[in-house]
DNA sequence: GCTTCCCATGCCTTACAAGGAAAAGGAAAT
DNA sequence: ATTTCCTTTTCCTTGTAAGGCATGGGAAGC
C-alpha cells in the first residue's frame, strides 16, 4: 500500500513561500539578504533561492524589528549581532532576576 | 557681602545649550520638536526656546533610541508612549515571572 | 557687529517597488 | 511524444517616495 513518505518537514522554501509568510514582497525579501549577512540562502545554478528553515527564522526576527519594532536596518543589524552572543538579553535578564531576589528576600524576611 | 544665589538649578536651557549636550545642531532638535509630542519647550515672544530638565531628559530618551539603538522616528515615538503607560515593559516582566513561577514548582515538586 | 534665534527650502540617503527578461511547468493540439 | 502557447515564478536593474536632517537668509538682542 503507498503512503506519503514525502513532506514530513520541509528541507526548502522559495522565496515566494517566504514572502507569503510575512505578507511581503519578493523584492524586499532580497533587499534585506543584500542589506543582512545573516541571511545567506543556498543557490542553484540558475539563480533561484532556497530558504532552510534557520533562514526563515532570521526573517521572522529581521520582521520583527523592523516592521513591528521600528527598528532601521542599520539598527536592526545591531541588534542581531548583539543578540548573537546573548549579552544584553542575558544581561536584562538578570537585572531583572536580581530584583526578584530581592523581592523574594524581602518575602522570606516577613514570614 | 555679595554671594550668589543664582544657577543652583537652572530652570530653562537655551536650544544651543541643548543641542551641545548631545552634540547635534540646532535644526536637529527643532526637527525632533516637530516630529515628538513629548517635547513642548516654552517659548517667548519673540519665539525663543526654554527648555525644562523634563524636556533635556526626553530629548535623551530620544537620542539614545534615534542615535544609538537606531530606531526609525516612527519606531521610537511609538516606543515612548508605550514606555510612558509602561504597558509593554510590564507584559514582559510579567512574562519572564510566569516563567519563573513554573521554574519555582518544578523545584517546590522536587522537594 | 557678533551671536543666537527663527523658518523655509534644499538635498542626500533609506528602504523599498516596479519593470522587464529568462526559465520552468503544464495543457492543448498535432 | 513533441511542439506551441500560456501562465507562473524567478532573477536583476533601475526608479522613486518618504525619511532625516543641513544649509541659507534674515531678524532680534547684547
Amino acid at each position: 500500500m503507498p503512503y506519503k513518505e514525502k513532506e514530513i518537514t520541509k528541507l526548502y522554501y522559495s522565496i515566494g513561500e517566504v514572502a507569503k509568510m510575512f505578507d511581503v514582497s519578493t523584492s524586499l525579501i532580497r533587499f534585506w539578504e543584500s542589506e543582512f549577512d545573516i541571511l545567506k540562502p543556498k543557490k542553484n545554478k540558475k539563480g533561484d533561492r532556497f530558504f532552510t528553515k534557520k533562514d526563515v527564522d532570521n526573517l521572522h526576527l529581521i520582521f520583527h524589528l523592523v516592521k513591528e519594532r521600528g527598528y532601521t536596518l542599520k539598527g536592526a543589524q545591531k541588534k542581531l549581532k548583539e543578540n548573537k552572543d546573548d549579552t544584553v538579553n542575558h544581561f536584562e535578564v538578570v537585572q531583572q532576576l536580581k530584583k526578584i531576589r530581592g523581592f523574594l528576600e524581602d518575602v522570606r524576611s516577613g514570614l
